[in-house]
This record gives C-alpha cells, sequence and structure tokens, in this order.
DNA sequence: TTGTAAGCGTTATCAT
DNA sequence: ATGATAACGCTTACAA
C-alpha cells in the first residue's frame, strides 16, 4: 500500500459515478440531498474501484487531532503493556491517539525513527542508544532513572523504596544480600541500595548480571544456589528477573522466602501469580501515565513550566520477603 | 490539543519571521540554500509562537501512508501484549503504523469508534457488543472463535489440539475432569472439549465458570479443591485462568500434576513462568499475526479472494499435565 | 438535487 | 538565497 501505484482519489470515483466530487462526498458521508439512485451509483463506483478516503486529506479539513507515541523497549515485559494500559485510558480521555512501537527485535532505530514521525509526541524509556533516532523537534517524554538534561523526563526515585527494603531485610535477619542485576555495569537503582547497604556497614554478597528475561533471572538465581555461601536475600533490578529468581530457586530447592528472600521492582501482576507471591519495589502506574501525560501537555501547548516529574516506588511486602 | 484554539501554521512563522514560507519549510527541514541568519531567524519565530508543523497536512503532501488499529480487551492478559509484539514487528517492516486501543474499563464503544476512524483497517478480538461501534466502512479483520459472516477473520480451531489434550488425559488416567470456563455460556472451545470427551464415554465433571482474570482462575479452582469429589484434571477457558488455578491448587494443598492435571489454552510466557510450568493449548502466535496482516493487506488492496484464516492450537506438553 | 469554488497546512517546482 | 505558484485529497460553504 505504501507503494502502490496510486490510491483513487474521490475525483476518480465522481467520474465513475459520473456526478462531481460533493455527490460523492454526500453519497458515501450518509448526508441529506443526494437521490437514492446517484448515491447507489456512487456507492457502486466507489466500491468498484475499492475506493478509501485520504485519511490526511481527511483530517487536514477536519481539525487537527493529537496522537502520541509509546516507545517500549519489549511488550513481552509485562511492565509496558501495565503502562501502556493506563497511558492508553488516559489518552482517549483526552481524545488522543496512542501508538505503541515495540523495539525488541532488529530495526530499533528505524522504528523509534518512523513513529516520531507519524506522532505529535513521544513518550518512553528510551534508551540512550535510540534517542538519537527520534527527531529533534518531536516533543519527548523520557521516563528513566537518571535524567537526562534538555528534555521532559519523569524519573524514579527509589531512595525511600529501597531504605524500607533494606530496614525489611535487616528486621528480618537477612545480612548475606546480593543483587542481580541487568546491563553491562550497575545500575542506578542497585547503586542506591548497595549505598544504602553499606550505610548499615553491609557489602553486597554478590551482584550478578543477568539478561533482562524471565530466563536471566532463572540463570542468575541457579548460579546464586550454587554459589558456596549462598546469600539469604536478593533484590532484583526488576519483577520479571525477580520472578525468574523465584523459579531459579524453586528448582534448585532453596526455598522462598526461608532460605533467601526475593525483591523485585516494579510491582507488576505477574508478581501475584507466582508462588510465593512476590515482595517488590512497586512505581504508581496510574501517576506515573499521568504524569507523562501532563508533560505531554505541557509540551505541546507550548507552555513553559517545570518539565520534570518524580514518582516514587514504595515497597509493597507479600510472601517472597 | 484537540480543542486548542488554533494552532500556529507555517505562515504564522513566515509572518513574524518576515519571509516566505517556502523559506521556513527550507529553515525548519534543514534543506539547503537558506542563509545562516534567515534560518535562525525562523526558528526564533517558529519556537516563540510554539510552531509545530501539522503531521495530516505533512502526510497529504508526501503520500498515503498506512496504519491499522489492533483492538484488545485488556492489555493486562499477556496475550494481547504476545501479539501485538508480533503485529508490531511485521507491521513496521510493512511501514505500517500500528495503533493499539484496550477496551478494558469504560467507555469502549466509543474508543473503537475513535479508532476505527483514525485508522486504515482494524484488526482484533472484537466482542460482538463492540462491533457495531465500528464504521461499516472500516476494513476489519476479527479473530475469533465463530467466525462472523460479512467480515474478513481468522478463526481458532481447537480440534487437534483438543484431541491430543483428552487422548493425554486418558492416557495419564485421568478421568474426573472438569473446566473453568469463562463469560455466562459454554465457549466454543469448552463445548468441543466436552463433545472430544464424550466420544470416549466421558462428561465433565464439574463445569465452572469464572471473571476472566487470574484471580478468577484461583477462586474456581479453590471452590474446585474443595468440592467432595475434586476433579484430577481441569481445563481451563486460558492461561491466565489456568495460572491462576495453579495458584489455587497449591494454596489448597492440592498438587499439581500429582492430584490434578491443568491444561491452558493460548500458550503464553507466563506458562513457564510458574510452578509448575504449564501445560497448554498453544496457538503460532507469528502466524496469526502473519494471517491477520495479510488480510488486512488483502482488504486495504481490494484484491478479492478468500477472506478467512483459520489457525490451530497444538498441545505443549510442560509439567502441569 | 447537484455542481462550483474556496480553502485546510504543507511541500515541490520553477522562477527570480 | 528567496519567493510565487501549484498541487496533495477532502470537506464546507455557496450557487445553480
Amino acid at each position: 500500500m505504501a507503494t502502490r501505484a496510486k490510491a483513487p482519489t474521490i475525483n476518480d470515483v465522481a467520474a465513475a459515478a459520473g456526478v462531481s466530487r460533493q455527490t460523492v462526498t454526500r453519497a458515501l458521508n450518509d448526508m441529506a440531498d443526494v437521490s437514492p439512485a446517484t448515491k447507489q451509483r456512487v456507492m457502486d463506483a466507489a466500491a468498484d474501484l475499492h475506493y478509501r478516503p485520504n485519511r490526511a486529506a481527511q483530517r487536514l479539513v477536519r481539525g487537527r487531532d493529537v496522537t502520541i507515541g509509546f516507545v517500549v523497549g519489549d511488550l513481552r515485559n509485562p511492565y509496558y503493556p501495565e503502562l501502556a494500559s493506563e497511558l492508553s485510558r488516559r489518552a482517549a480521555a483526552r481524545e488522543w491517539g496512542l501508538v505503541m512501537v515495540d523495539l525488541s527485535g532488529q530495526g530499533g532505530d528505524e522504528r523509534v525513527a518512523s513513529v516520531a514521525g507519524r506522532v505529535d509526541a513521544v513518550i518512553g524509556h528510551i534508551a540512550t542508544e535510540h534517542r538519537s533516532a527520534i527527531d529533534a523537534r518531536t516533543p519527548t517524554v523520557l521516563l528513566a532513572d537518571d535524567p537526562v538534561a534538555g528534555d521532559a523526563w519523569v524519573r524514579f526515585d527509589y531512595e525511600r523504596g529501597i531504605r524500607d527494603a533494606v530496614a525489611h531485610l535487616l528486621a528480618t535477619g537477612r545480612r548475606r544480600i546480593a543483587t542481580i542485576d541487568h546491563g553491562g555495569v550497575s545500575s542506578l537503582r542497585m547503586s542506591l541500595f548497595t549505598r544504602v547497604l553499606s550505610e548499615s556497614g553491609l557489602a553486597p554478597v554478590a551482584e550478578v548480571f543477568a539478561a533482562d528475561t524471565h530466563q536471566g533471572g532463572v540463570e542468575a538465581a541457579t548460579g546464586l544456589a550454587a554459589c558456596g555461601s549462598r546469600p539469604d536475600a536478593v533484590l532484583c533490578f526488576n519483577d520479571v528477573l525477580a520472578v525468574g529468581a523465584l523459579k531459579g530457586f524453586a528448582r534448585a530447592g532453596v526455598r522462598v522466602p526461608q532460605d533467601v528472600a526475593v525483591i523485585g521492582i516494579d510491582g507488576l501482576d505477574i508478581g501475584t501469580l507466582v508462588t510465593p507471591e512476590l515482595t517488590t519495589l512497586a512505581v504508581d502506574m496510574p501517576e506515573l501515565a499521568d504524569r507523562a501525560l501532563e508533560l505531554v501537555d505541557a509540551l505541546l501547548s507550548g507552555r513553559g513550566g517545570d518539565l520534570h516529574r518524580t514518582v516514587a516506588h514504595t515497597l509493597v511486602l507479600r510472601e517472597s520477603a
């Protein structure tokens, strides 16, 4: 379609039906003042030519509308759908369209660039590597742990949640604490965790890096379970990894939470699907969605003000810790 | 924005900068032949007025493009994101945009209607109640268990999968078989299951209806576990319910698969996250996505032919049965 | 009932 | 380097 010869226009239909463009519009849009016969003739001609009105043209003449793009790393990480669900609901309420782009797989850059070109604004956890793919003029709201200068963003504040988590772990007698991180270097959230831990004179007994998938969590936990001095608590980069860890430990015969406490980050629904249910640092998704859209609004309306927001994670105690 | 006074146009910028429209275009799009001074002046004026090019106009002049809408019942059921992920990838390959609409919550009808108006075609598991909200002229590809006349659709064929499942259950000595269905009346897939079962002279020992959520599954299993003559196998309407059932049984102290076998339908990733891993009737998502887009293509290009496809579910044996 | 004319906001072409 | 002048496909007055 994108490269089809040329789509029939309303003029083609008019010509085929032997009427004017106007009559076609009227017939096709069920407007008054069209004789049944003419209308039928127009409809037939349209069907015949496989005519489809050009949306861009329709919108141009009908007036402005807003579409925003939501860029996600991988739709299969439930974090994104959960956030998307909130965004979708809220965007609809403002009569904004919401386009989602999944960056997993090949050609992420192209996809980011492509969506940026089709929408009025972009929201997303956009990895640094993809940020340059976004046209500088496309209003963008970044969702990130580490704020980036020059853009509108919503950042996450783990401070309070992590302090509560550490306090909880210590209170329940955990001392051999490990982390399952993701990526090549220590993530901000894990660094923060380590720092808070050090305030109590503790240091992680292990810091393992895993692929950001369920399987990565399984493997990381398997390794941890096998290592000589097994940890008695693990903080995971996110819930997906944590759920994987739960499974890895279960397989290795390590009981959670008796032998080891497991804490995730995100507060996803899957945390309640598993047994034991996952204790996690949860983010308030509705709030996150609200903040993000609020910034989009500010960006689109050009009204200045502070384009930065912070949402805090809170500790949700369930069964795994 | 949708109702903002009126957005500044390129003409406003041109006027403000004291140049022609064309110069503005050139300056803003980094084209050649613009003096640095002029360019700067234009940029300033644009920034000043918070000018944003009208996408509809840009698209109109740049040529046709295709956007398809994917209507989902609830993004939080992992089935949808998994399918969306496939669709997204494939749509991108064809240079089609993909808009997702989550129908959960209030105002589903409006949302369906709204998206139908913004896209070139719609794909989705669209409940009968919402179908009428789609403009009759919007090409639509329905994904459903029960084919509906007059539209293009992809239907699911459980026959083979269900036969394999029944054979497996019988071969492993299960005789007291129950179902956890969803909705008010027996779903097609469950009816089929019951029918196949009857061919072996068996009938479900229980048919419970649950809310289509994880929690619904938990409750259904809890009830089944408590009932006097507990089933030794359960087929669930989908994986989300099945995972809930797994949890409900675990809580009730009923072992899976020793005491009861649990089988889901869909083949979602979450089935591998839980312990024991879920045995399920899986659908080939990539294939499903391919078929759906193939039909969209046929619809858009107006080329006739058979607009119906069938994809079969296959039994994936894991640990729960 | 139907047709004519005038845009909608942008980019492309061709002058200047 | 800059500016007229046409499109792009559609809808909405306004005529006929």
